[in-house]
DNA sequence: TATCATAGCGTTCAATTGAACGCATTTTGC
DNA sequence: GCAAAATGCGTTCAATTGAACGCTATGATA
């Protein structure tokens, strides 16, 4: 139950480039990012080693360079970013969000069908 | 486009309120806060001068009591926040959210129909 | 009309966040 | 084998955020 601290954007984006990579150096992050983005390696070294404080990663020496790799599953933070978000801008509720996604968004032909096959998929769960 | 200041955490949930109310004066925004929330008056106070130097509210003073109101439209501030949200998280896709939303949230199967509902409607506005 | 509660206004304060240094220690390319 | 590049580690620093005071004005009530 004893939550992890929460993360901070910046940190979260960071975070989402390990799991992508599934293990990474600081540099590895740094040239991952997108490039407009535009951080200084020691900023990026500064928010992992703030991860692994707030215990989202874990770190493994290799050599010289430090590894940072996921500690908790990224599907479970995933979920804990999002179950914050619903709180406090829809009390909670998906429904609204979806409407949104779906509303304010606009989705491509290709997606809507992809929607519907998730949702005949959870329904009905393939064999 | 010169962007407002991004919302704290704090302030949307407060700002939401407002939304919902349409107006609202201090008291009546910490009365709609969930109760377990626990704020002090001069707390919520402080956030809602904050949403209105950051531009998102705007006020009116009637009487002794100042009142609230939204000052951008709540839908493109939801947009904002979920844009930004998308592009940290999943890199600005929405189809892996709805994955996440379906896949390891769960929704009742009435919730499924509403969305089913959503999705003919956006490709074919009813009349 | 005196009084009391309510609201405003300005401030404060510690923690967190975004961003980056500097120095020491490796490596590695030459 | 040595200079240049890469890393780690500890620090710093201003801005933002979360949370709340204290003092003042004002309006409602007894």
């Amino acid at each position: 139950m004893s939550k992890r601290p929460a993360l901070a954007r910046s940190e979260l984006e960071v975070a989402r480039i390990v799991w992508r990579l599934g293990r990474a150096s600081v540099r590895q992050v740094l040239e991952a990012l997108p490039s407009e983005r535009n951080l200084d390696f020691k900023t990026v070294q500064t928010y992992l080693r703030r991860l692994e404080a707030k215990g989202y990663l874990r770190t493994k020496r290799e050599g010289r360079a430090k590894i940072y790799l996921s500690r908790v599953r990224p599907a479970q933070v995933v979920r804990e970013v999002i179950d914050d978000l619903l709180q406090r801008l829809f009390g909670g509720e998906s429904i609204p969000l979806f409407q949104h996604l779906i509303h304010d968004r606009g989705l491509t032909a290709s997606e809507i069908d992809r929607l519907r096959g998730m949702l005949d998929e959870w329904e009905d769960p393939k064999s």
